[in-house]
RNA sequence: GGGCGCCUAGCUCAGUUGGUUAGAGCAUCUCGUUUACACCGAGAGGGUCAGGGGUUCGAAUCCCUUGGCGCCCACCA
């Protein structure tokens, strides 16, 4: 026999290995005619723990995954990790740092040394990554797993490169980057955010201009004014116009330049410009053919321009150099509280310097890229992929944030001074440049130091994972062969579905549309469901900071079971919305779990009560042989499957998921459940059992034909608490539930009189609990209670121990022909008329209120949509299908007024 | 500055083309230990669906508007 809990840390790791060692994670087990179900998972960085973000991923991608894999598809999801470049590097350079005292590692250790060390690091932490995914449940196909630093994965990077640069799409160039001078590298736009801060903000006088800065320590080469052509003060002054001007380090020849990227109406209306470290003087600077000069070194210090001030850092200088200007007399005034964003790395915290420098750059607006039929620019195809519905995003509304985006992106910076990650394949000889796969054969080539954006690679992702190794590793192939060879990739690419979090949408999902339509011609995925942010109680970022604060998957599966952890973060979410997290939230699921525990418990009980092996029933009984209660149960069993199947194909795992939860506790466990439980008159099946001498055989059927339904629903949600009952109930030949098909809607056991017979009981027996409230009855005294109905009787009668205890009812009489009493409280339900024999009556006002007001509504209904039809307004523009729809509403509604309508006669209308 | 989202019970949230009396979980209160489960059962209280206006026979749902909160993007020299 079962223990009376549920615990799930004893028996879920034993579970997956089951799972594992089946061979049901890989799409080889799957029906080989199935359609392809493919998703690449988001791999993980390589860098440490499992967190929620991963968790909530790891949850919705498994519910998608056991859905389809129970569907009959070919199912293949690909499990993987990110070598995670910058993110990595700065890991590992900080604990050499704290660990081992050595203040600057790469210097220290030299490129080769400092890789090896984080390989290793790496290899360890994927290893507790692996675990930590198996302890989610996740059904992925191990054996197909892949790293980012894969030879093959590499090898598609340098492949997609190379082309992209023969095709003039990569170049190489001068252009401002975000330099990030903590880390020493380049940052993508994408990894740059802006905080808010509050700086004095600075006006000078130079020469005849007042010009304001909230950044001195920029201003030492400025030797160009500019202002809005049309602003009527600067008239005087015409563009090329120069004047002499007494500046920081002495007198400066400055120009005044004319350009419409001045705000006339923002500070002065004039600004000098320095186009090494600002993006829009840059511009300014680009249009009139100005000089730029570097203020700022790359280590964060003052150069040489800076004369008295060069080799401080910026920070220590800015306010000697004001106090400089102050006593030239130059500082015309200064606002303490100015409000301005400053650029932070994200990834290392510092302040970005924009800065020139020669980097990597994929063109956007290249008009490079082969799709359906034309020549388009990558801008473009990532546009047409989701405007023409080819991808759809869920929810839809991020459609419109993925637009904006590539309106208004610029080249990517592909190149990173960071160590760890995909060599650039480019190799450089005095003035000359070579790119190509293989290094040049001859000698004296040096190769590019910089390694690639991480994205860069991983965004190929989707295809990269599904090529053949073997293949890969010839070189003799051209990338277009090793495609159309690798069998993984013809079978499951595109892939059907890419979950993860809206956050990283631009980092990821929108350049894996760009990286896969360029490199293979096809999308890389079909659907793109994004998820939220998981919060504490409060709303709150969970953050290392605040660790009271953090839910740790790791803490929770032991303790709640990953079960209780994944519907937590499922049930009651909407995609791409927020949502909090809490200890009570997940206790509840647990609680849930713990119930189709007992439920299951319980039908185990009855069967060995009953001395029937539960393995052994293979098939509901007769239909003549269900009771009315059996019917209802199996009928509203079929609105449920047709429900979650309907959810869980079209993304709806939430609804899905609250539709499950309420039918296993509300009409399974409280209902069903219960009836069973009572001195119920034997079903004719049972009756049949009973000579047989099989007391109640009849409903263990459905019992646990129900169950099982149940729990293959249920399975995608909680495939382990699931799978361990379904070994207890399964039939002998039915192998894990994992693989087991997915439930089928069977018409035939639908029965709408069942469920609405249902209902009635239910609806007996709160309208004696109402009477006797209204009556004031104290709730341990027995009443009296006569049931007149000439539909329903079997049901009724069959439950009259249910209504009676449930309605604390003494004796209870059924009668057909029964006139209402006169000393009788006494409410009518459509069909059936409930009388308690007692002085007065209820008050029933209120609710004929409510009904007229409806009726009234329903006849305004009825008048309006006939005048509406015999208008010919409303038939000329109306197509066929509206009226036939405007004619359903009325059947449907003409319907409701009649059940009004006697509802309204019953109460004395 | 541009865009998006949210405001529903004390708390956390569902609510799919407008349609019976707006739902759930938790919390609170009452009753109940009858042999699945106290990680339980039966109930109760608690809502002008942020405010205002409009469309409609009918609005939490659609439109306009005001307010509050949050996020994203751009960026201020």
């Amino acid at each position: 026999m079962l223990p009376k809990a549920y615990n799930p840390a004893a028996v879920e790791d034993a579970i997956y290995k089951r799972w594992e060692d089946s061979g049901a994670f890989t799409p080889e087990s799957c029906p080989a005619d199935g359609e392809p179900f493919t998703i690449a998972m988001p791999p993980p960085n390589a860098t440490g723990q499992l967190h929620l973000g991963h968790a909530v991923m790891l949850a919705l991608e498994d519910i998608f995954i056991r859905f389809q894999r129970m569907r009959g598809k070919k199912v293949l999801w690909v499990p993987g990790t990110d070598h995670a470049s910058i993110a990595t590097e700065a890991v590992v350079i900080r604990t050499i740092q704290k660990e081992e005292k050595i203040a600057d590692p790469r210097k220290t250790l030299g490129r080769e040394k400092l890789i090896e060390r984080i390989q290793k690091f790496v290899e360890e932490s994927r290893g507790t990554i692996r675990n930590q995914v198996r302890k989610m449940g996740a059904s992925c196909d191990w054996s197909r797993e892949r790293y980012t630093m894969d030879p093959a994965l590499a090898r598609t990077t340098n492949e997609v490169f190379v082309d992209m640069y023969k095709r003039g799409v990569i170049y190489r160039g001068h252009r401002m980057v975000n330099w990030d001078p903590k880390l020493q590298t380049t940052l993508s736009d994408d990894e740059v955010v802006y905080e808010t801060r509050t700086e004095p903000f600075y006006t000078f006088q130079y020469g005849p201009f007042q010009i304001s800065t909230s950044r001195p320590e920029t201003k030492f080469g400025d030797k160009y004014v500019v202002a809005h052509p049309e602003d009527e003060r600067y008239f005087k002054y015409k563009h090329g116009d120069t004047f002499e001007a007494e500046w920081i380090n002495g007198p400066v020849h400055a120009t005044v330049i004319k350009d419409t990227a001045v705000d006339p109406a923002f500070g002065t209306g004039v600004m000098t410009i320095t186009p090494w470290h600002d993006a829009v003087d840059f511009g300014i600077a680009e249009r009139h053919g100005l000089e730029k000069e570097q203020i700022i070194g790359f280590d964060g210090k003052l150069l040489s321009i800076a004369g008295e001030f060069s080799g401080m850092p910026i920070e220590k200088a800015r306010p000697l150099i004001v106090e400089k200007l102050q006593k030239k007399g130059l500082l015309v005034s200064t606002v303490e509280a100015h409000e301005h964003n400053v650029a932070i790395s994200s990834r290392g915290g510092g302040i970005v310097e924009p800065q020139i420098k020669e980097q990597w750059f994929v063109d956007v607006n290249k008009r490079a890229v082969d799709w359906k039929g034309k020549k388009m620019t990558i801008k473009e195809v990532m546009s047409d992929v989701v405007h023409s519905g080819d991808i759809v995003i869920i929810p839809e509304r991020f459609n419109k944030t993925y637009f904006h985006w590539i309106d208004h992106l610029r080249d990517w910076c592909i190149s990173r001074q960071i160590w760890w990650g995909h060599r650039i394949p480019a190799w450089y000889r005095g003035s000359e440049i070579y790119v190509g796969v293989q290094p040049p054969g001859d000698k004296g080539w040096e190769q590019d130091s910089d390694t690639l954006d991480t994205w860069f690679g991983v965004s190929q992702w989707t295809w990269s994972t599904l090529v053949d190794p073997k293949l890969a590793a010839d070189p003799a192939l051209s990338l277009s062969d090793i495609l159309e060879k690798s069998p993984d990739f013809k079978a499951f690419h595109p892939t059907s579905v890419m979950e993860t979090g809206y956050d990283i949408l631009f980092f990821w999902v929108a350049r894996m549309i760009l990286m896969t339509t360029y490199a293979t011609g096809q999308i890389p995925f079909k659907t793109v469901y994004l998820h939220g942010m998981i919060r504490t109680r409060d709303g709150k970022k969970m953050s290392k900071s605040h660790p009271e604060t953090m839910i740790d998957p790791l803490d929770i599966i032991p303790k709640y079971g990953a079960d209780a952890l994944r519907l937590s973060m499922i049930v009651g979410q909407s995609p791409g919305a927020d949502s909090r997290l809490y200890e009570e939230k997940i206790a509840g699921y647990r609680n849930f779990v713990n119930k189709l525990w007992n439920a299951s418990r319980f039908v185990l009980m009855q069967c060995e009560e009953a001395k029937v092996d539960p393995r052994m029933i293979t098939k509901l009984p007769k239909a003549s042989e269900l009771s009315l209660a059996d019917r209802a149960m199996l009928s509203k069993l079929q609105t449920v499957t047709k429900k979650v199947t309907d959810g869980l194909t079209e993304y709806r795992l939430s609804e899905a998921g609250d539709t499950l939860y309420s039918f296993v506790w509300d009409d399974f466990c409280d209902w069903y459940l219960e009836l069973r439980k009572e001195n119920a008159p034997p079903s004719p099946s049972a009756i049949v059992a009973d000579q047989e001498g099989l007391r109640r055989a009849g409903n263990l059927e459905v019992l646990t034909h129900t169950l099982r339904k149940i729990l293959q629903l249920l399975h995608p949600y909680c495939p382990f608490v699931t799978e361990e009952l379904w070994s207890h109930v399964k039939t002998t030949d039915s192998g894990l539930l994992i693989a087991k098909s997915w439930p089928e809607v069977k018409k035939e056991l639908v029965d709408a009189e069942a469920e609405e017979a249902f209902l009635q009981l239910t609806s007996v027996v709160q309208v004696i609990r109402k009477i006797r409230a209204d009556q004031g009855i104290p709730p341990g005294k027995e009443i009296a209670a006569i049931i007149h109905t000439k539909k329903w009787v079997e049901l009724l009668e069959s439950q009259e121990a249910h209504i009676r205890r449930l309605g604390k009812i003494g004796s209870l009489t059924f009668d057909t022909d029964a006139k209402p009493h006169k000393n009788a409280a006494s409410i009518f339900l459509p069909d059936i008329e409930v009388h308690v024999p007692l002085e007065g009556l209820i008050d029933t006002e209120a609710e004929r209120k409510k009904l007229q007001k409806e009726k009234d509504n329903l006849e305004r209904l009825v008048k309006s949509i006939e005048v509406k039809l015999q208008s010919a307004d409303f038939t000329a523009r109306a197509p066929e299908n509206v009226i036939a729809a405007e004619r359903g509403k009325l059947q449907i509604h003409t319907e409701k007024l009649r059940k009004i309508g006697e509802r309204l006669k019953a109460l004395g209308q």
